[in-house]
RNA sequence: GGUCUCGUGGCCGAGUGGCUAGGCAGCGGUCUGCAAAACCGUGUACAGCGGUUCGAAUCCGCUCGAGACCUCCA
């Protein structure tokens, strides 16, 4: 009983004119989404956690409405500039030679563990990952063709974009709401710029010093693309001129999508893109994370809990849920006590859903409300994919299904059956949450803890406490949990 | 300096003119041999000042505070 877009009017907040729109793709049933990927020169860490989620969610929300999406998400393996001097080598070539690596080997080695990161956040593949240098071709095309229409200049074996020009026909500036001449009193003048017309032009394709290991043939020699050209080509190659979505952080905002817009106005004669999409940042203290302040915190630190700011490790799923519990253009601020709270509502929100699955339905009982509490979540999702009020309505829902459980209310079979599928389709399908449950499919430990629990069941029943209390604290140790209920003592590791 | 965003109860975080957001923590109760879990109840929250309005957390102005972008960044 999945819904259909049809039937659902869905607002997303479009960065272009800061406002919510009624989305409507420009080829129904099909919908084409690119995001921006990461570039693999370090580690995941959690700040990267969030338009992958994030963008997920929007994936998952979407597929369900019943809409083909083509999602494409690149990974970025060449052309970011150190700095924008024109001795600044590519990051990823810096830092093979540190570690005296072929660059390629840095690459595979943080794309798997990127790749590994996101799997354990139960974040789907995108359709198609493409990797910037795959797309060399594809860029130099495109270089060419914005050279051929007279918007960008050569100089010293770089090409770069004549933005002044850009300015005079289109709006540099519709996205992020700068204005050229803000830009000019603005720019920071770097050193060895001097092949610029103007310090606000950026390059599309880089001349490569001697010492540079990323390199390329190109028209214009030596080099290799610019900041902003895989986006750019790779959208264009594999959604087309005009594609419906285009997402990434908002530190991307500007100059990057910016530049991006540009870039493909001229060389396709069109905007690209339909809908801007930016998620807010990850703050810690207050502060936005990112490698450059030095606060930044691998995924595989939050996982093991080895960093000085961590209390313990939090689950994938932990995290998973913590970022879904904000609007995904708010800030969210990372604190070992939020991160707790989210611990603990996540395996409220999940033990609920075992729970479920055990309830049986009572005839002729009361009408619940469970119809309503379907309808809200698909209204929080078409209002720019609200998942904080999701989670609230399913909240409701758990305090439903713990007191039929409790023997408090009841369900009829209409209502329970919609109850459970309002679980697989928000919790399980458009969040995308999973059980994290360990331990429990063991059948020998399984076996052994029933054997246990019937030993100190007997001592109960003699009344001889101090054993009983004796066995709960020791398993307790261990960081087994027993719970005794009325329908005997279930157990669950920590 | 320029552009922009934000400031919600102990913590996180929804809410854009009138109706209990939600989670975590706390407090009281039910259940339990005791716990745990669950359930029930429980909070004079909207940075400050002024204005608009019958009515503002929500609109406008000012003040204070915080952050982002302007350089690679999710």
């Amino acid at each position: 009983m999945n819904p259909s877009f049809q039937e659902q009017k869905l607002l997303i907040y479009n960065s272009l004119t800061r406002k919510k729109e009624t989305f409507v793709p420009l080829k129904a049933p099909h919908i084409g989404m690119y995001v921006c990927g990461p570039t693999v020169y370090g580690d995941t860490h959690l700040g990267h956690a969030r338009p992958f989620v994030t963008f997920d969610l929007v994936f998952r929300y979407l597929t369900l409405l019943g809409y083909k999406v083509r999602y494409v998400r690149n990974i970025t393996d060449v052309g970011h500039l150190e700095n924008d001097a024109d001795e600044g080598e590519d990051k990823i070539a810096k830092k093979a030679r540190v570690e005296a690596l072929e660059p390629m080997e840095v690459v595979q080695f943080y794309t798997v563990q990127f790749h590994q990161m996101m799997d354990k956040l139960n974040v789907k593949r995108p359709s198609i990952e493409p990797h910037a240098s795959g797309h060399i071709i594809e860029q130099i095309e495109m270089v060419k063709q914005i050279l051929d229409k007279g918007f960008a200049y050569e100089a010293e074996g770089s090409v770069y974009f004549d933005v002044e020009k850009y300015n005079r026909e289109h709006d540099y500036g519709v996205l992020s709401g700068r204005k050229i001449e803000d830009l000019i009193s603005n720019t920071r003048e770097l050193a060895g710029q001097s092949s610029k017309r103007n310090p606000f032009d950026f390059a599309i394709w880089k001349n490569a010093e001697p010492a540079h290991i990323m390199r390329w043939p190109s028209p214009w020699g030596n080099g290799f693309p610019g900041w902003h050209m895989e986006c750019s080509a790779m959208g264009c190659k594999y959604l087309g001129d005009q594609f419906d979505i285009h997402g990434g952080g908002m530190d991307l905002l500007f100059p990057h999508h910016e530049s991006e817009i540009a870039q493909s106005t001229i060389a396709n004669g069109k905007a690209p893109v339909r809908y801007w999409m930016h998620n807010n940042m990850i703050t810690i203290n207050g502060q936005k994370m990112g490698k450059s302040l030095g606060n930044a915190m691998s995924l595989m630190d939050l996982f093991s809990g080895n960093h000085p700011l961590l209390e313990k490790a939090y689950s994938p799923m932990t995290i998973r849920f913590f970022i879904l519990q904000a609007q995904y253009r708010s800030t969210l601020d990372f604190s070992n006590e939020a991160l707790q709270a989210a611990e603990k509502g996540l395996k409220k929100l999940l033990t609920a859903a075992e729970t479920l699955s055990k309830l049986t339905a009572k005839k002729d009982a009361q009408e619940q409300g469970v119809a309503k509490m379907m309808q809200s979540c698909f209204d929080a999702m078409n209002d720019d994919f609200n998942s904080p009020m999701v989670i609230a309505q399913l909240f409701d829902a758990v305090r439903l299904i713990n007191s039929v459980q409790d023997g408090h209310s009841s369900l009829n079979q209409q209502e329970l059956d919609q109850i459970k599928e309002l679980f697989r389709i928000f919790v399980f399908e458009v969040l995308g949450l999973v059980s994290e449950e360990s331990g429990a499919e063991n059948d020998i430990l399984d076996g052994l803890m029933q054997t246990i629990i019937q030993l100190r069941q007997e001592a109960r029943a003699r009344k001889d406490y101090a054993t009983s209390d004796v066995i709960r604290d020791q398993l307790g140790a261990l960081g087994i949990v027993l719970k005794d209920g009325k329908e005997g003592t279930s157990w669950e590791q920590k």
